[in-house]
DNA sequence: CATGAATGAGGCTTCATTCAT
DNA sequence: GATGAATGAAGCCTCATTCAT
């Protein structure tokens, strides 16, 4: 993808302060992704971010209310990221089917590379949705969070691969289940893939047969 | 489902002592899935299970080293009742699509009745697999306890509806896969379609299409 | 009362800038006694009025040393308020006995109107100094403060009703005592009726009794 | 007073685990009235307690909920002392005169003398009283706590000397303001004859006028 | 076998404050 | 004169755990 230094945009709801404004804004997002990986989100504390990138905790506390708010920000950054993705990439191409295939694909493959926005690693980032991400509406407050719009653009990516789906099959009865189950899905394989590999067909080194996998699946449950 | 007093085995390793043979055991296993329920996981600590259940955490390090270990065995306990189940209900089908759909309904299904087994209440504790399940795998030691086997049933119970679909479709490239999705993907459908109803296509009064829904997904897939 | 367009003057000591005399300090005032009233002392932050008033902390500190010297101004204003009420209200009564009761009314009876200082309220104030007024003195820094004439206008309003109650018993031995303890003493007889009515003789409505009463302690008094 | 080894009782509802009955517990009473003492309840926390004591922070939160509670505690502790010491300075008197005499000198002279239990000392544990005392009730919670009983035993002291009164004056109107005014008042001319002395007629050295003021203002109001 | 007592470490959060612009 | 950014220190509290009985 060409660098066209988007601004990927985050719901304000989500930081106390707009981390991509100031330097050391810059700099906790940057932390946050590393240590989110090396640590697991459990064990990640904002003191520990602050020896990270050395500033003192309550510097951190100035631009997000707690650590669950940096996951959640950096979902919705994701996801806006996911998005922007996939309108980039099928907009010119002329047939829904490939429209399709081309969003499967990029709700299904992992990131290799990383992008234009210096202080997010996509690839780490990627890795932290893929293991930690279910923890950011998995928790008591989902229903007022959701309430707040913090899962909005999840939500819009569905919707936008669900209105693929209704092109090529308008009477498809369960499409955002279909796309729900094939975003979750494809983590959850590749998480199987490293760590359970009974669970999954695939080996380390195969991994590109997710995206094969659940384009079959797709294809096959909307004829 | 009749009720066989049957006695529902887990592996030694997931606990200190055995919490079925004893009174004080059994009121740990019964308060802590109450407590999971009601507080979620991440909340729930051995200090309140103490409170709940009238006695010192001191004594719930006898049974199990860590909450964390308690959602093990109850995930573990899960997954033997379920392969139970699946045994039971698909041993007398003569006609092996027949006895795929039934696993796929076993599966699938919402769990509405409690059984036989006097502290444990699956209702309950199929809310807490599906909710907090994820947490049971999902750790920095994913690795170390597979080896340790804790995870055997789950793949057992996988294992064993592969075996049908290969029954069905000996060709099938992704039976694990398949499976494996099915079942994160009813989970998680069940608690999108309570908390963020956007990424499904059922309601709260609807939730029987889910059965209904990966039924289609998996004949298609394997046809 | 009638509106004079009073200036209530505040000792130099306890700011850093008078707040009067800018729009930002009037909102500090304001702000402060809205949020002490709602919050109680203890949790009243110069945070909390920052974003109360729309102004960041670092600027009150431009006003105020600390949140204590707020409370030690707004006590100040009240007792310059209060004496001013007790000379205009005594001026022009002949009798030595009426001065002295319209004097004890004033100490004992509650604030129900808001008067004329735009960005004080009184009523509110009040409640402020009826339930948080002890702790601008209850402080290890007591002595230091008194010397500093914190409480000058305090001991004024002491003094001139004492000296009434010279006037009409030349001899009394306790005047200062007797009413101090009139003075805290409504206070804390108006917080019990409201919290710890068994410690007092009045309901929430009959809260007149309390002048009354206090009235015939003095006069029994100094009989 | 002579030692008679009692055991001063305190509403359980106070402290998570019984101070009296460990010896932690009742090193950590007698540290907090030195503490408290010494620093002023604002700047007395857990921290410095455990330092004090030798003991980490989290032990006293096995005792006591915060450091409010050791204050409320300390509290019904002075009270139900005094209560004890009021009804046995009074029990053998004749007089109806000399046993309301005898309440208020026990209600308004300062404690000068440590007693009977070992870890509390009664000199330093009136000062608290007589200085912070206040905010062991002047609390956003007071409302609840006065629900729960943590004020009974301050209440029954009123109304053990409010009976003596209406016993002299049956249709005295004030009976329970008389003696919290008293009770309140002489805490308070203490704390200002040390501090702001012209709030008061006395000087350090005479502070036995303050028993003499109290009883005429109580004899002469129920004349 | 179960319990009561005690603990160290660390998480989360806010305070009061300073400094540079 | 007012503000925005950042900070160190400390407060409060809970966790998971051990040890002696």
């Amino acid at each position: 993808m060409e660098n066209l230094n988007v601004y990927i945009h985050v719901s304000p709801g989500t930081f106390l302060r707009d981390p991509n404004i100031s330097k050391l804004g810059r700099r906790i997002l940057a932390g946050s992704i590393e240590l989110i990986d090396e640590l697991g989100f459990e064990d990640f504390t904002f003191k520990k971010l602050g020896e990270r990138i050395g500033s003192p905790e309550s510097s951190i506390y100035r631009y997000f209310e707690s650590k669950h708010m940096i996951l959640v920000y950096l979902t919705y950054w994701y996801w806006n990221w996911i998005e922007y993705k996939l309108v980039f990439a099928t907009i010119n191409l002329n047939s829904e089917k490939k429209k399709l295939e081309k969003a499967i694909n990029i709700l299904t493959e992992s990131v290799e590379q990383d992008g234009s926005i210096a202080h997010i690693n996509e690839v780490v980032l990627y890795r932290i949705i893929m293991n930690e991400g279910v923890k950011a509406y998995h928790t008591k407050e989902v229903d007022r969070e959701n309430e707040k719009g913090y899962f909005k653009v999840y939500k819009q990516v569905v919707q936008r691969v669900c209105n693929m789906i209704l092109k090529l099959n308008p009477t498809y009865e369960f499409p955002h289940m279909l796309i729900s189950t094939v975003i979750e899905g494809a983590h959850k394989q590749r998480y199987f893939a490293e760590h359970i590999p009974a669970l999954t067909d695939i080996t380390q080194k195969k991994k590109d047969s997710i995206p094969k996998f659940y384009k079959q699946l797709v294809f096959n449950a909307i004829k």
